[in-house]
DNA sequence: CAAAAATATTGGTCGGACCTAAAAATTCTC
DNA sequence: GAGAATTTTTAGGTCCGACCAATATTTTTG
């Protein structure tokens, strides 16, 4: 079985990161060195580097997603769907299933990253990233025929939206709101308000066509 | 004189700095050290350091000013005049007087930006604080009206707007657009479709009272 | 000019990022 | 299943930016 070691993988990355959560929720990110980490977890200093070239991604494990969902979301848009319409359906839809992607962290965790200012400037590396896929997305969308800014302002607006939308989300986590249901049904009425903003600007841009 | 050493004091600063940027375009950012600038300026490590916190700094020495001039157009706009025109008339006169500040570097500077990863974090962080400055002085604007969210997502949209004809003009400058009359009137183009843009949207929001 | 205040320097520590060579573990091949 | 090939992990080290404490120097003020 190749897939042997495979698993073996996975396994060590997630103590490791486990290990790591752990140190950061109760010392704090910046105090905790990657020594501190490879002892805990049992691994050499080298090996927690191999999995997580950069200390920050050691905590966000799953920045890919967030990265990825919006492009993810206009790619696979329904036919006579604009690109706001299917972000707008997918955030809803979000909502509804109680996603943590749209910065429902534990309060552990959002209290590091307010306190880091390395967790912080990796979020905004996220956000940039989650646009530049998105700016890609719309470009595919739009083909060769619309300018060549137009994508691109139209993705910074959208992101702009859902950036602003998930810092609120970690805000009144940190503001001790914990019935999981009354946060979500707030943040699906401010997504609400917050897109329909964007409407009269891009409510028909990148329509899929039959 | 108090003002003898404040002179002295501005004169190191301006010889480190300019040092520095002499170093960065000859070497690159990451191969240059914080050692190699202070010997080239004939100071010690520390003292440049003292003077710029973050090696970052001694490259975006007018940061602030990036930062600060779009939550002061808001915030000194005329009376009749919304945000978003505010904005958009400062924009055009700085593309009138030629101005940097709108992205147009050497284009040594910009492919230095292009080449570090380090650089181009400092860069997203000059665009946070921007868009947090401009929040806060429409928050300002609007009272204690409007809902929460509404200064902030106005901010986003407007900062992102200026963000992405920001980093157009440093594309262009790399692509060795030679010519400033035609850089900054091509810009001054693609600004008032830009801004165009969000006319519907923030065409009558935080309109200055008489 | 002497005392006080502000600033610069020296000489360190610390930690994250990176590198190389070698050792250990796993998979592949016969 | 043994040995070869590949991949992963380790050990030990360098480099550099950030930071700190104590000292020295310069500037200002009385």
């Amino acid at each position: 079985m190749t897939q042997l070691r495979e698993r073996k993988k996975q396994q060590t990355r997630q103590t490791i990161s486990h290990v790591a959560t752990g140190l950061f929720i109760e010392h704090g990110f910046e105090r905790t060195t990657i020594a501190d980490i490879a002892e805990a977890a049992g691994v050499s200093k080298m090996t927690v580097t191999n999995y997580f070239p950069r200390k920050e991604d050691l905590f966000f494990d799953a920045a890919d997603m967030v990265v990825r969902w919006p492009a993810r979301t206009v790619a696979e848009r329904e036919i006579g769907e604009s690109a706001l319409a299917a972000i707008r359906r997918a955030y809803l839809a979000a909502t509804e299933r109680q996603d943590p992607l749209l910065g429902r962290f534990a309060p552990g965790f959002a209290r590091l990253i307010a306190d880091s200012p390395a967790l912080r400037s990796r979020l905004r590396e996220v956000y940039d990233q989650q646009e530049q896929a998105l700016a890609a997305a719309l470009t595919e969308a739009v083909g060769p025929g619309g300018g060549l800014l137009e994508p691109r302002l139209a993705a910074a607006q959208l992101a702009a939206t859902l950036r602003v939308l998930m810092e609120e989300a970690r805000h009144r986590t940190l503001a001790d709101e914990r019935d999981d249901d009354a946060f979500f049904s707030g943040l699906a009425a401010l997504a609400g308000q917050a897109f329909t903003l964007l409407e009269p600007a891009l409510g028909d841009y990148a329509v899929r066509s039959a």
